[in-house]
DNA sequence: TCGTTTGCCTAGGGTCATTAGGCATCGGTA
DNA sequence: TACCGATGCCTAATGACCCTAGGCAAACGA
């Protein structure tokens, strides 16, 4: 008998695309072990559970998601790095729901910590230097910013977005507003 | 053997209940039936399926959503209302986590519409009539406005936020912020 | 060639979702 | 009160999935 040849990276890559295919819950250690035509207790090797799965998948796409905006806003500021971040990620969420679900599970820091899946929050903080704010300022606007962009692509992908009204509009038009806000905060804020 | 007397709408106030401890995915129709001392079976008489106790939920909390907003802008209107509006919306997802995980999920329209599960959004319409926007700038708005809320609650409820930085005040600033863009929505987005 | 590692398997136990079909209980009726 | 139909809850059974324990053989280094 050949042997499939599997490791514990092969799993976790093979599950992420499976989750992007039929969504994080659909991952099953039933379902990868299928998909490489082994048994599934055979995946216990190479991979704790399916809990640890899930955070082999966080972590995996933690690490591709940092890899895809950090060259986005490298050499750009303002506007231009915001533009661009804010689009790399919302590509990114679409083209990988289930990894970007996978990311938003709650991740044990001792394991998160390490493998730097906070570089993408590092990023933010780092472009919003291009808006000249102070702390605590900062991480309040980092605060808004995440929170404006998890929530507008999550309702996306949830297809929370019924009206006829163009999505692709509307995103662009929070961007903008988005940068104004940034540009004024202090004025703005100061109240 | 005395009867426990389960009607649909029994189970599905359980479920929510069961949601709001445990986690969404923590509800099974196990787990329901277990609480009220009932084999799992026994549940499909008066629910059709997991999927539809978690349909269920959803419009249960909906409705209760609505009903806990509504009062909350009537009478009120700009800062006023969107603050109230918005602190209802955030301590309702923190007080329900379950039920507020499960208005999340896509639902048939056919089922949501008659239920009325979109008067939420409604609500948010009307508030921002009093910031005097037309349409398509309304639409935004709301999206933006969403967007923001729902990105905020949902990294506050899986312990996004990690920095020091206390997240009452991050949450005070972003009203404020959002509070500032949708009154100078016109003159700063013109451009 | 010969261990030794280790990858994959079989066997088996547990939880859960769901269906089919039975019996008893409850509410109304004669 | 005695009966009767509806229906609420049960038992039984299937199948998916998670996970552990223990075995055999393929792959690899000496």
């Amino acid at each position: 008998m050949r042997r499939a040849g599997l490791t514990a990276d092969l799993v976790t890559r093979a599950a992420a695309d499976l989750a992007d295919e039929v969504g994080l819950a659909g991952v099953t250690v039933s379902a990868v072990a299928r998909h490489f035509g082994v048994k599934d207790a055979s995946l216990y090797s190479h991979v704790r559970g399916l809990s640890d799965l899930r955070v082999r998948i966080a972590l995996l796409a933690a690490t591709e998601f940092a890899d895809l905006l950090a060259p986005a806003v490298a050499g750009r500021s303002g506007r231009d790095a915001l533009v661009a971040f804010a689009d790399t990620y919302r590509d990114y969420a679409r083209a990988h729901p289930g990894r970007y679900a996978a990311m938003q599970q709650p991740i044990d820091p001792a394991v998160s910590a390490p493998a730097g899946s906070l570089r993408g929050i590092e990023l933010i903080y780092g472009m919003l230097r291009g808006y000249g704010l102070d702390e605590p300022d900062t991480t309040d606007a980092v605060r808004l910013l995440r929170s404006t962009l998890h929530g507008f692509v999550d309702l996306e992908c949830r297809g929370g977005f019924n009206d006829p009204r163009d999505t692709e509009a509307s995103w662009r038009r929070v961007l903008a507003a988005l940068d104004v806000l940034l540009t004024h905060w202090r004025e703005a804020l100061s109240a």
